[in-house]
DNA sequence: CAACTTGTGAAAAACCGGTTAACGCAGGCA
DNA sequence: TGCCTGCGTTAACCGGTTTTTCACAAGTTG
């Protein structure tokens, strides 16, 4: 797994690699074709790495902005993301869930 | 024993960390999957090392109210985090119980 | 022992999250 | 312009989890 700093950083190990600057996220050197906000939420999430976020930091990060109170946004695009993590990478669980909490990205699944 | 004010902030001795700010308490660097209400009594009462507390400050320091007169609560909670601490820590019993008073959490035991 | 206090399991109620579907909007194009 | 397509947003449903509450067993105190 990897985040590029810049268009030339990237890890040799894992199988995710995320390119912010190339608007791309490839799974073993193929892109997964995710829309802005899935990749944006991704991006957010990859980038810190263990950490437990709240649906605010999330929602601050992608969209810009405080979401309202009901706002299921984020679950959604974390459904999606998932899926199509998951398609691409079967026997990995990226994405954790921490109740009443928010979202944890895991590198190693 | 750590209880981080800032997410860098950790002692390197002790084998229970928590970190409020990022809703995590990690015993030996693994997450335990404690629940909110269990994640905010474990703070409470390790914040307060060695003291004794009463049921009244606990349940206004988490629940953020005052109890009812027969409420249990206080006591249904401390019963998990034990259960739970217990299961990763199984040799220190950080939980004292006092009785007709409260509780008080040792860090050493 | 008798009265009181605490521990714990379990039922009931409330809440939260995953997912799908429906809707609206904007861009592309004939 | 009118249609089509894809994305983002919102709402609703369902299942699972968490919280609350209750009941009783076990422990403690005097």
């Amino acid at each position: 797994m990897a985040i590029g700093t810049g268009s030339s950083s990237q890890l040799p190990a894992g199988r995710l690699e995320i390119r912010p600057e190339e608007h791309a996220a490839l799974v073993d050197g193929r892109p997964l074709s995710l829309t802005m906000r899935e990749l944006q939420l991704l991006i957010t999430l990859a980038s810190h790495p263990q950490r437990i976020m709240t649906r605010e930091e999330l929602f601050a990060e992608v969209w810009g902005s405080e979401p309202r109170r009901e706002d299921r946004s984020v679950d959604v695009y974390v459904s999606r993301l998932r899926a199509k993590l998951g398609q691409a990478l079967p026997d990995l669980q990226l994405i954790h869930t921490h109740n009443g909490i928010g979202y944890r990205f895991s590198p190693d699944g």
